[in-house]
DNA sequence: CCGTTAGTTCGAATATAATCGAACTAACGG
DNA sequence: CCGTTAGTTCGATTATATTCGAACTAACGG
C-alpha cells in the first residue's frame, strides 16, 4: 500500500498554490473538498477523463493544499487546511469564503 | 491623452485573479505597488526587456488587479484595492500580507 | 486466481503563455 | 518641429500546461 510524497508546509511557494487555484476545475476540487472531507476523486470528477483528473489532483498535491491517503482501492484526499493556515496565513480561507460564496449564487 | 480600459470590479473571475498573482513577476510587482502608490512601471521593470514588462502589466490590469493612469509621458499604476477588497474580501490582503513577510526575511 | 474498481503513468497532440527585439505611438521639453 | 522618454504592439520563438486514450498497477471481493 504505497503512499504519495507530500511537501513539507515549509518549502510551499504562494505563487505555486496560487497558481494551483487559478484553475477552475481544480478550484471547484478544493471547494467541494472543502465542504466534505476526505473524498476519493471519483465523486470529483464532473465528467472528465480520468487522466485528466488525476493530472489535476497531482497539481494540487504539489502545491500542498490536497493531502492525499491510499486506504484499500480509493484514495482519499483532504485539505491540508491547518498546515496551511500556518504557512499562509488567512489566504486559503479567504479564497474559499469567495469560492464558496460564488457557488452560492452562481 | 487616451485612457486603459478596465474590467469592472463585479465582472472581475477570482481564477483570473489568482492566475494573474501566481507568476512572481507579476506578484512582486503588486507587492511593491502596496509599498508606494502610484508608480509608473519603468522603476518596477527589474531589468526585463520593456515589451515583456508591459505584457505583465497588461495581465495585471486585465484581472483587475491594478488602475493604470495616463499622466503625460508616464503610466502611473496603482491597486484596485478597495474594488477588490469588496469584490474578493481578504483576499488580496491575506497574499499580500503573506507576500511581505516572505520578502522581509528572504 | 480472476475480474473489478480506482486511480496513475505514458506519449502525443493541442492550447496557452512567456520572452524578446523591432517598429510604433503619444506626450512633453526645448 | 525634433529629440527623448515611457510604454505598447507585433510577430516569431520557445516554454509550459492541458487534454485524452491506452496501457498499467495495486487492492479488494469472491
Amino acid at each position: 500500500m504505497k503512499q504519495y510524497d507530500h511537501p513539507l508546509a515549509q518549502d510551499l511557494q504562494l505563487p505555486c498554490l496560487l497558481y494551483a487555484l487559478s484553475d477552475p476545475f481544480r478550484l471547484e476540487v478544493v471547494r467541494k473538498l472543502a465542504l466534505c472531507q476526505p473524498q476519493p476523486c471519483a465523486p470529483l470528477q464532473d465528467g472528465r477523463p480520468k487522466s485528466s483528473v488525476s493530472h489535476h489532483f497531482s497539481v494540487l498535491r504539489k502545491a500542498g493544499i490536497i493531502r492525499t491517503e491510499v486506504v484499500g482501492v480509493t484514495h482519499m484526499n483532504s485539505l491540508r487546511e491547518r498546515e496551511l493556515e500556518e504557512r499562509f496565513p488567512g489566504v486559503l480561507r479567504a479564497i474559499m469564503a469567495v469560492a464558496m460564496a460564488e457557488s452560492a449564487q452562481g
